[in-house]
DNA sequence: CTAAAACCTGACGCTGACGTCAGAGGCAAG
DNA sequence: CTTGCCTCTGACGTCAGCGTCAGGTTTTAG
């Protein structure tokens, strides 16, 4: 599969992909025009990178990372060990924050609608009385 | 209290106050020499600032939603109920992916960690017999 | 009274994850 | 074989949320 089809399966548009190229977090093998090619498993990997991107990684941390994602047998050091703990521990605190801001954004919604249909009952009694 | 006390209140900086008054986000009463004053509840607006902007809200959409904040029962329109619902189910959407990258995130680290042990007890055992 | 610290208004700088354009080459269809 | 779409490599542009510096005023501590 090449870049096009690849950015359709994943929602990335084709500069990102090479961008994460670039940043060493996809590989891709390449036609004798240098025209990039991926297996299948890339859209899973695309995917990835795209939720570690929305969960406030960049780019560097991710390529920390990776290498225990893809060969956990050899490529876990203690540093690596200790970022994947910490980029958790950030995770768990920001995950408990948007709780709470999602918490805070109900009860908004729910008195400012409370509000909304007591000026739509006014309004409608108002009138036909 | 002064623009410094309340960064030092808030964590935010003074450059970082400004640019929510620049937004609209945040207002001040004025000395004569043109010093902005803020009053106590000034620290918990912008405690809701930070946590809308780090759920991931801009500028322009947290303006949208403060009206409803500051004077749910005036300035609650239809739109901006919208709004506050498109975000609510943004911001759902955006903790179940974050749950579910943590939960990826722990089982890295738990079969990381599995291996790494592996690696020191043969390690151990290999070197003392 | 004076020096330090805090504040003011511009205005330019920065960073990261891309968007976008230029200029050139590849590839399947008719 | 050429038309149209896809792809390539640079390289500059963008945008938001500030950081930072300049050049000047205000407040406060001694």
């Amino acid at each position: 599969m090449r870049i096009g089809e690849l950015a359709k399966q994943t929602g990335a548009s084709v500069r990102a992909l090479r961008y994460y190229e670039e940043q060493g977090l996809l590989s891709a093998q390449r036609t004798s025009s240098a025209q990039r090619v991926y297996g299948a498993d890339a859209v899973e990997r695309v995917r990835l990178l795209r939720r570690l991107y929305t969960a406030g990684l960049n780019s560097a941390t991710i390529a920390s990372l990776l290498p225990c994602v893809d060969r956990p047998s050899e490529a876990v050091t203690l540093e690596s060990l200790d970022v994947m703990q910490r980029e958790r521990a950030r995770l768990s605190d920001q995950i408990d924050e948007l709780l709470t801001t999602r918490d805070q954004l109900t009860y908004l919604i729910e008195t400012a609608s409370a509000f909304h249909r007591d000026q739509l009952d006014t309004a409608h009694t108002a009138v036909p009385a």
